[in-house]
DNA sequence: CGTCTATTTGAATGTACTCAAAAGCGGTGG
DNA sequence: CCACCGCTTTTGAGTACATTCAAATAGACG
């Protein structure tokens, strides 16, 4: 097993190595490449995604042509479109890669047999599921309440290391500004 | 069991009589009035509610003052800040009623204690919280992508029953607008 | 080096907010 | 049963945050 899933998977509950084991058999690695799609709108999402190397981001395109990132995915995190994955209905998300990525690719089918033999795993994945409300709540709230300087702000303390590596226009587009106003916004803050 | 509950988990696991008698012992019925806390930000959320008559709601207050209104709860519905209730930490939301309502309460302990003598729980309620992603993710969307008369508009669709029974200034804090600009939207769209 | 995309800057516009005040509505007590 | 109080809704005028459109500049990559 991955060293990074490994590890991921000890922080929420503890398997043996022969669960270990028979867990990995079904994750399939995977390399994906820069602005490669893993998902298309409309497409069933058929599995979800650990990343291990490089960066993903999952979006949905509005009537009038525009991106809006739901979720940037680097190491150490699942990536997917629940609805399309668990009602396996077609997929309101588009998934692709801003880099060069490597991912471990686990089944529905493949995941729904692991929840029989291995049943700690509906319990890993309840908690994966909950932290994520959590992480949807909070950027709920912030998009309610504050102004796109505060939260741009809020981006960067809660992902430091994204920053570096992300275009502004993708920030912007997750923040929820057009990246011509994230750019007016941050020269004004230079001043 | 309350009817409603079981009607609800029968929806996504099948639990035996006995099963359903254990569980059902944890939950406590309470009742509480109109505008009435179940929670208060600061506050640590000890246990889940489900809500089996009235209407709940949790929501934000910004350093404005203003209310941003998270999720309502009729009957049928899980409600509670999940935040506070996964890690133990100071509630973000207030949690009350918009009537006089009436819940089965859920303590934390006590669903851990469930989830060892009824495993089927977890995934209960990992299908639960992953239907709630689904719910958010779509509202972050909306969020993003649409003007004030098209969440609101969504909204109708979405939750036909809650309009009705639902001021329009909570509505307008759902969707993220003030009560004034809610209504401006509403007269020009009767014109 | 040339092309393609990202970023910056400026002017005009629009969506939604603020402040203010009037009108409507529901509940309560005299 | 009606009058009053508090809260919600409506309406209007002025304002602000963010967008659109346009064009120039800067960076990245083959």
């Amino acid at each position: 097993m991955h060293p990074l899933l490994r590890q991921h998977i000890d922080r929420y509950i503890t398997l043996s190595e022969q669960e270990q084991d028979h867990c990995s058999t079904f994750f399939q690695p995977l390399v994906i490449k820069k602005k490669h799609y893993l998902l298309q709108e409309g497409a069933i999402n058929k599995g979800l995604t650990f990343v291990t190397d490089g960066i993903l981001r999952s979006y949905a395109i509005d009537k009038n042509g525009f991106e809006h990132i739901i979720q940037f995915a680097p190491p150490g995190w699942w990536i997917g479109d629940m609805g399309s994955f668990t009602r396996q209905e077609p997929a309101k998300l588009f998934i692709d890669a801003l880099e060069e990525s490597k991912l471990l690719w686990l089944e529905r089918s493949d995941l729904e047999h692991l929840y029989k033999d291995i049943p700690q795993l509906e319990r890993l994945f309840r908690i994966l599921a909950e932290n994520s409300i959590i992480t949807y709540q909070n950027r709920l709230i912030s998009n309610l309440s504050m102004p796109a300087i505060e939260r741009y702000e809020n981006f960067c303390r809660q992902y430091p290391s994204l920053i570096q590596c992300l275009p502004q226009k993708q920030v912007a587009s997750y923040i929820g500004v057009t990246p011509q106003f994230l750019s007016k916004m941050l020269s004004e803050q230079r001043k």
